[in-house]
DNA sequence: TCAATATCGGATCGTTCAATCCGAAACTTG
DNA sequence: CAAGTTTCGGATTGAACGATCCGATATTGA
């Protein structure tokens, strides 16, 4: 099953890490082609021939940011602890990670593709995260609908309403975090968010 | 105090109103000045005579934009009111203004300007929005301390978690609405935050 | 009526953009 | 070893970018 022809001179992951940390500090529209040759330390060619296009490169670097940083999401689907549990640990866990000084802040798919540009050549772009983010809904609102079943939240609780509200809040996250707005702070509005779940459960 | 020279030929208001309507949309980096001159109707010598730069037009086009509708937001500040139905009028006024298919949908306060490009060309763009966002949080803290001195909520509530659970829910509502959540969804969202804000009171 | 001033339309500036082309190099397969 | 295949570095493409220049035009103040 050896590829046939000469084989790639970099590593895929290496490159894939240096192209997220580019499109999670500026974006997809700011971040330039030169730019990525230089952090990847490829030439035109071989990036084009790996990934096709800007945006192809994008689509990986996106999958490789959900599978790493942006895995944090993932919790909220654990069905192994309450949901109330796994609504706290999305919101505190996603603050930690957004708020880490160890790469950008903020959230790539939630700053991502917010606007659109009708020329279309973002188009695709915007489709990779705006998917994982309606993922990241629907994941929410189960959880809430699993928090109604289990007796947590009271039956007659407005489920899209609270999946709003937890859903929104931690889109906000991003935007308060490039703004500067503590861990701290964020860490209490959490609390806030979590002290109204138990509220609705009354 | 007639200005010397020839006079202007263009409505201010109105090529303020579609330069705006153009960066609503599109954003500051996706909007081209080639757009810009077609929706306004002007030459870029006129463009440029009157407000210097892109830059310059976003900057007047987004206080034209505080002016119109990112107005709705005032609201929080007015004293006239109880602290939490200034919070109400400032959610539910929010999610009916985001929502409005008069205009291009979300905040263009708060899509604008949430990633930093350090080539610098937008980072004047950048600074316009952000100073915004943090009077806006500004005035909600605000209203929560007011909240606190009126008996409204509980004196040991944490003021900058409250602040950030309202600031950042009012944030992510402009992605949400660009994702196509409901204002419905959304106004039983805000009524869920407003439900906390109750209970930080007992 | 004439100099000074500011805006107009339209052409054009140099730069940067994403994307492509090309010949050399490195590998597998027969 | 030779044929086939893929990737490599580097130069280059046409288009679009923001910004500027220019001659013409319209106004004010002397």
């Amino acid at each position: 099953m050896s590829p046939v022809g000469r084989p790639r001179a970099f590593d895929m992951e290496v490159v894939l890490e240096a192209a997220m940390l580019l499109f999670w500090e500026q974006g997809y529209e700011a971040t330039s082609l030169a730019q990525l040759r230089e952090a990847t330390g490829l030439s035109s060619a071989s990036l084009y021939g790996a990934f096709g296009s800007k945006e192809g490169l994008f689509e990986k670097a996106v999958e490789h940011y959900i599978a790493g940083p942006g895995s944090v999401t993932d919790v909220v689907a654990d069905e192994a602890m309450s949901p109330r549990e796994a609504v706290a640990r999305l919101l505190h866990g996603s603050i930690d990670m957004q708020t880490d000084t160890s790469h950008p802040r903020g959230c790539l798919v939630a700053l991502s593709g917010t606007v659109r540009a009708p020329g279309g050549g973002e188009a695709a772009a915007r489709k990779v995260v705006a998917a994982r983010r309606a993922a990241d809904r629907t994941r929410i609102r189960a959880c809430v609908v699993r928090g109604i079943v289990s007796g947590e939240l009271h039956e007659d609780t407005d489920m899209d309403g609270v999946t709003s509200m937890i859903h929104g809040f931690l889109l906000g996250i991003s935007t308060q975090v490039r703004d500067g707005t503590s861990a701290r702070d964020l860490h209490a509005a959490a609390d806030a968010v979590l002290a109204n779940w138990d509220a609705q459960g009354r």
